[in-house]
DNA sequence: CGGCACTTTGACAGTCATCAATTACGGTGG
DNA sequence: CCACCGTAATTGATGACTGTCAAAGTGCCG
């Protein structure tokens, strides 16, 4: 990439990545040895991006995943019509890009929404790494894995969720990313627009404003501008998961009957293969 | 898993497997050399499940994703009050439980719509696979990402389309996914419920019947039970495609200015690393 | 034939999108 | 330093789409 005057390549890469605070859970970190496998330097690269800066445009040739260091990005499917839907915001340590695995070109955008430092994980040499690092094999699966949860946690919020609870939803998911980044999850930081916000959560603009200024005379949030600080953790998470609640992962859901078929209920477990 | 009366087990797995529609594009297919790598016995297992009987619930200790070989499964989660977020379908040929990858325990239940074959792909020997065959990986991976493009467009549909262009562009799916199977793509069958339908596309059971009522009366589909004929792929494409528009992968989308920073707009490429 | 679940149809109200206009903010230029 | 401009954010009024409640109709299988 050439040096632009809003990208900045950082010069001592390998330096660069011992001192990462990501370093630990890194796609291309060290197996459980202990040693860098060697192919590292061809893997990963990093930069920075000022705001608005297009980390990779739906259409350009997929050969990379990116993660976030610092700052923030958004990722966007372009209509026809010319507006944007938003399908995901990245705040550091997350991986994006990871929708356009297995072809041709990348199929969303991504733009910073802050000067951000971004890693790139070219994916050929990925791929291969994956080949010889069970560790870094299970990791990307993770990674991909985890996207496809939150989608469907994101579908069953949208689904069932007034306008107030979906906003809560979304600022309790920021408090709880930024909470384990180690900053506080009651000062919150929304580097992306209403629009963008409204575009995620499926509302209009002026629903996100209305629904924040009403979160706000209630007493639960206090907004200022991209700032906002949660006065009543407790509030807001009642208020997230009210009506629609998403179960909690690894707990078992109560076994209701089965909704068909009625000689199905002795089904006990689930499908096991049998031993040849 | 036992052989109780509704689930029955393949006995010749082995003769089963060459003999599947499914073979040329299996996770545990040969690698490119054209032999079965041995361990295959080990990950692969099929068996028959009656409608209504669950292929796994959520809080089930994670050990497998399956794949359909034929039928039907939808997949779902649960709410606290009881009710089930639909969070897919799926037909032959298609894997389910990709979203409980790396996780204890299922994340999500699948439960059979109609009498179905099921493929059992035990999730401890294909990573095994794996790591010695990369064409399973890059198929693994493959499957991976293309779900989250699924979401990503279910996402727009969802966001910004109607009543009546969400059903459009779920028949529209449907019929494409039927048709790669070498079935018509105007005959199309709908083996889950009217309130799955809903679940899944965020609509109330009511206004799925009222679309397709209405959709019937345009003369664009034809309606008997859960056979849904469409009269013209034509109209229904277009009513799909209408105001919010999912424009396909791999086309350039339209460069527009960036609508953040002025400074930004000479950023012509994406990202790309530079070599040490 | 009868029970049951699913589907359909109708009436009504509520939430949220849309249109419109004002205000606030941030960067720019004088 | 301040005024200016464009974008973003807010606030208000209005209406439509769709959810909810209610009830009748339909098909399925015991």
């Amino acid at each position: 990439m050439r040096n632009s005057s809003n990208v900045v390549t950082l010069k001592d890469r390998q330096q660069n990545c011992e001192s990462c605070r990501f370093y630990r859970d890194c796609l291309v970190k060290t197996d459980s040895s202990g040693r860098r496998p060697g192919s590292q330097a061809t893997v990963v690269s990093g930069c920075v991006v000022r705001r608005g800066a297009h980390i990779f445009r739906m259409g350009d040739s997929f050969d990379a995943l990116y993660m976030v260091r610092s700052g923030a990005v958004k990722t966007y499917w372009l209509a026809s019509n010319g507006d944007q839907q938003v399908t995901g915001f990245y705040l550091p340590g997350e991986i994006f890009g990871l929708d356009s695995i297995s072809t041709e070109n990348y199929v969303s955008s991504a733009v910073a929404l802050d000067t951000s430092g971004i890693c790139t994980l070219l994916y050929a040499p990925l791929r291969r790494l994956c080949q010889s690092s069970a560790e870094t094999m299970a990791r990307l699966m993770g990674r991909l894995s985890g996207r496809i949860r939150e989608s469907e946690e994101a579908f069953i919020v949208l689904g069932h969720k007034s306008a107030d609870e979906r906003m809560a939803w979304f600022l309790m998911d920021i408090s709880r990313r930024q909470s384990t980044l180690g900053l506080s999850p009651s000062e919150i930081s929304l580097p992306m627009t209403r629009t963008d916000i409204g575009s995620y959560l499926m509302l209009a603009v002026e629903t996100v404003s209305r629904v924040l200024t009403r979160l706000q005379s209630n007493g639960i949030i206090q907004v200022r501008r991209n700032q906002v600080r949660i006065k009543s953790l407790d509030k807001l998470a009642r208020l997230a998961e009210s009506s629609a609640n998403t179960a909690p992962a690894g707990v078992h859901a109560p076994r209701r009957a089965a909704p068909y078929w009625g000689d199905c209920r002795d089904l006990t477990g689930h499908l096991r293969p049998t031993t040849h």
